[in-house]
DNA sequence: GATGAATGAGGCTTCATTCAT
DNA sequence: CATGAATGAAGCCTCATTCAT
């Protein structure tokens, strides 16, 4: 019995832990993070500050913590889109935009901790972001050496930063919006990806 | 005599001015807004807290201040080059994203206020310096409406944007390289033109 | 047992509150409201500025708070000392007269808080100090209708205030005396009353 | 020549001494001793900042002088209107309430500079202060000991400050109400001298 | 494990006063 | 004599973090 009580104690421990995580994620996002406060984030997930230092070391802690779910829940998504693209490089790409696009539109509050904000956390903080965009970069790059065949001449590395660049500006810009006046986030998706598979020279074929 | 005094006097102020804002700009753009605090800037301009305020309502003030002069620093390097580019829309587009490369490239510090932190300046500043991203997309956007009989069917909003971010995200990955890793300024500039020409479907002709 | 500790803290919580509250009292009548810091309340309290912020929103906070609560203290004594005096409007008049003086003067810091410093408190703060005296005017003027048919022809507003002015001034001087040099507070009490009673044309019978 | 200069100048310099004076004075009866600033005095006497610590020490110091000034005013129209109401005792004091009335009700903001504010001064002010109120006090309390003999036995010390905190607090709180809905300043002095001279057992009859 | 009272460093800002011009 | 730029002490307040219960 001992054992039982003790995994539904683990199961409310990680509860717990998720909840504040999704709250802090959601008013990081909503407020940046100089303006969230860590009372902020245990009234919002009805905690108590001294659980929320039970759960995390600090508040760079639970940041850094919501960058990395957040870069693995994204990354689930890239890798299903990609996966279900083909083996064609340039459609596995436009797959990735528009997966990632979708993402963004479906969570702003969580994205705007991507989009947004990126001096001003401290070295610690800021590698942990850089880290998450540059390995989104790479794998843009890598894609890129892998179909240079097929590509016109270009710096592999430049073309991968502005094709990171163009989706989250665009993005950014479209979350600004009023939601009311939005285009569909799909058509968007479709938008920057058209941009982008021009810009490497890839045939904007779908 | 006191008269004549008067102009010296006011030369120095201005120029006790100038140097509050301008450690300011390099301070915000290392540290971010929240990071770098009144005392840091007055330290670095060799003045006195009682002194800032003199010159500056408050530390919002100093921001909002050094965004405005950067835009105006920027438009004139802009215009210029804008307007030694000939008549073409493409070739004056080349030139403006070849022109901003360089001047974010020149001015790393004051650029980092543009690139980077957006959220969490709070309401008056985020205005502010939205406004100022947001004009020079609009500039590009006019560009591509002006040309768009010559171009394949886009958004053209989508299209300003994933241009702009293109260009700020490419300048933001090349700063944070170790100084002696980057590829020579004009190089990059010159890459990011090829990609965003082809981006918007303008024939990558140098 | 964690649920018992609750009550104890509770009342911890409370007499901290008071002890801020107290001496919080005790300093803004010795020295006025913008000679008494935040940092001297917390010094007398033997508490922290951050606790100071957990009880009071801010400085006017524990201003008011301290007013309210002298008021409560003052209706007390006034009430219970009216009531005592039987169904007698003059002699209801003079008992309150007495419990007044008497309560200033055994608690002449607390005092000082109503008899001085008016105009420098901000708006919000001078509203509710007003309020408290003009709620002491309007009991005064209150008993004088009452008691109209058995009084001379007076303007009841004035006579009140001229009560009240009376009471408030007489004591002010009287604490300001070297404690050695006063008179015995019950018979400031009485002369205060005689004065009053006469002013309002009742017979000054003790 | 150099002597009519002089002259001129002396002239000019008294002026702007007073000046400077004029609008202290206001500022202090209108916000107080701390919401007033040196700033805000010499914007409103349209000097500078320099100018006023030419012709004062410091800040205590102007108020200092405002309430000397504010003094020497009163005293010329207390000892006018004493001097007017012929040899009776009881007739000067009810002249001199009125009067007293009067300048208070001209020059509003002059007087809430002895009405209100009192704490808070700092000891030395607080001095001048309580001295200027203490010496009208003691008028009063002369004139009761010289017509000892025709009123009824009582504290001359308590009568005299009841006397005056019915004056006071009679005006200040007039002066509180919109200007609209004051009484007649005169009859208001009537109204409080008829109160004082009650209290003192002299008969009301003027 | 959970709670929230307590702490204090440090930020922003005001303002009386000085002093060079 | 006049000006106003410069100074810095000191005030109020926020908030991450600790720790007793």
């Amino acid at each position: 019995m001992a054992y039982r009580t003790t995994a539904k104690m683990a199961e409310r421990k990680e509860a717990r832990r998720r909840k504040l995580l999704g709250e802090a994620t959601h008013l990081f996002g909503r407020n940046g993070y100089h303006l969230t406060t860590v009372p902020m984030i245990v009234a919002a997930a009805g905690s108590s500050i001294g659980n929320f230092y039970f759960y995390f070391p600090n508040k760079e802690g639970i940041f850094a913590a919501a960058l990395r779910e957040l870069e693995r829940r994204i990354a689930v998504d890239l890798n299903e889109a990609i996966r279900a693209a083909g083996p064609e490089v340039p459609a596995q790409m436009r797959a990735a935009v528009k997966a990632f696009t979708k993402f963004l539109a479906k969570h702003p509050d969580e994205a705007r901790i991507l989009l947004m904000e990126s001096s001003g956390l401290g070295e610690r903080l800021e590698e942990v972001r850089n880290e998450l965009i540059a390995s989104h970069t790479r794998s843009v790059e890598q894609a890129l050496r892998a179909a240079a065949a097929q590509l016109p001449a270009m710096d592999p590395t430049v073309a991968a930063n502005c094709w990171v660049g163009a989706v989250y500006q665009s993005v950014a810009q479209w979350l600004k919006q009023p939601a009311a006046e939005r285009v569909d986030a799909d058509k968007l998706g479709d938008a920057i990806a058209e941009f982008n598979l021009r810009g490497i020279g890839a045939a904007a074929r779908v």
